[in-house]
DNA sequence: TCTGGGGTCCTAGGACCC
DNA sequence: TCTGGGGTCCTAGGACCC
């Protein structure tokens, strides 16, 4: 079995490039609507703004201090979808299953008779063919399973591939930080490093019943086989189900106003209700999300009386949800988020 | 001028039922 | 001193990813 993980360089900064070719060679930041003075956080940095320090999740005002030459650009959702949509037709192209993981990033199935010479000739192929119908570079990870492919990509970036397989698990990731796997975040790296574990090897080596214990039944032996790259998974080319569907605003200014809070839910409700339209599958759920200023999340969440898409019922649940709420606080963030009943 | 917005999945505790 | 056990639903929160 050998699997591709095909990952777009760079993604957001090098659709703008393409629509912007003077930009061509310049650090482009692309996040929020584009005013590095708003609270908003960087997307995508191109490679030429990564040299000065600017990194994905960083403020914007922190990426203009970094790099005050940078071109600021605003996140424009429909290009990217667009651009995206274009380059996973050209994976499906090669004729296997492609599973889509996100905007800019799919796995590819080598195909049921591959070899590590055929599935290498595909990695360079669909480089080229992604380059030529679309002017993107991507990286590809060539891997034994998906969870290696995934694992694979960074080490060939940009523009290059990576092989990582059961034969070279150890050597490449076994003394790199726990979190350095996909799937291990800080969080979960600072418990497991409480057990003295640190390394992937070791978390990889540790006793399947102590993680359980310390991560869960399920999450613990999951940590353990992402640790040990293993995974039996195959590519699923179905289509995606959304669960959900959310909008959420962090504000410029603070709300203090309880009606203005109010109509800053019913409008966030409003849009979640639209998607919910347009998915065509009724809501049963409906959640809010509520920061408080400093900086101190919670949700209310509660069951409709039915299924549902019916605007103004989602909006008032919505609404009454901001009842469970602290309302005397000032808010930095509102969000609304309407969950549809799981595909049968 | 700290800390976005879109999601998914898992866990844990209480309610409730038999 | 005693206070079942299992199953399911609901809710809140946490972790992770792109």
């Amino acid at each position: 079995m050998w699997v591709l993980h095909v990952d777009l360089d760079q993604f957001l900064a090098a659709v703008e490039v393409l629509r912007h070719p003077e930009l061509a060679g310049l650090p482009v930041v692309v996040g929020g609507r584009g005013d590095p003075t708003e609270r908003a956080v960087v997307s995508t940095a191109s490679y030429e703004a990564r040299e000065h320090g600017v990194r994905s999740g960083m403020p914007l005002r922190t990426a203009a201090k970094k790099c005050p030459d940078a071109v600021f650009l605003p996140v424009e959702k429909p290009v990217y979808e667009a651009a995206s949509a274009e380059v996973m037709a050209v994976l499906r192209s090669f004729g296997t299953a492609v599973e889509v993981l996100g905007w800019d990033e799919a796995f590819v199935d080598a195909g049921a008779d591959a070899d590590l010479t055929s599935a290498t000739a595909l990695a360079h192929a669909i480089q080229e063919r992604v380059l030529d119908r679309t002017g993107l570079h991507c990286s590809v990870g060539i891997g034994d399973n998906k969870i290696r492919a995934k694992n694979a990509t960074d080490f060939g970036k940009p523009r290059g591939t990576f092989l990582l397989t059961r034969d070279n698990w150890w050597a490449v990731m076994g003394d790199r930080p726990a979190d350095g796997v996909w799937g291990i975040g800080g969080k979960t790296a600072a418990k497991l490093a409480a057990l003295g574990l640190r390394t992937v090897r070791e978390v990889g080596d540790a006793d399947e019943e102590r993680l359980a214990a310390l991560l869960g039944p399920t999450m613990g032996p999951w940590y353990r086989r992402l640790a040990r790259g293993v995974d039996a998974s195959p590519v699923d080319p179905t289509p995606w189900v959304p669960r959900s569907h959310g909008h959420e605003e962090t504000f410029q200014t603070d709300l203090a106003d309880p009606a203005e809070i109010e109509a800053q839910v019913r409008r966030l409700a409003a849009l979640a209700a639209r998607d919910v339209v347009e998915d065509g599958r009724p809501a049963v759920r409906v959640r809010l999300k509520i920061r408080y200023v400093p900086f101190e999340t919670r949700t209310r969440s509660t069951t409709l009386s039915g299924p549902t898409s019916d605007a103004a019922v989602i909006a008032d649940a919505a609404a009454s949800l901001l009842e469970r709420t602290d309302r005397t606080r000032s808010v930095r963030l509102l969000g609304v988020a309407a969950e549809m009943a799981p595909p049968t």
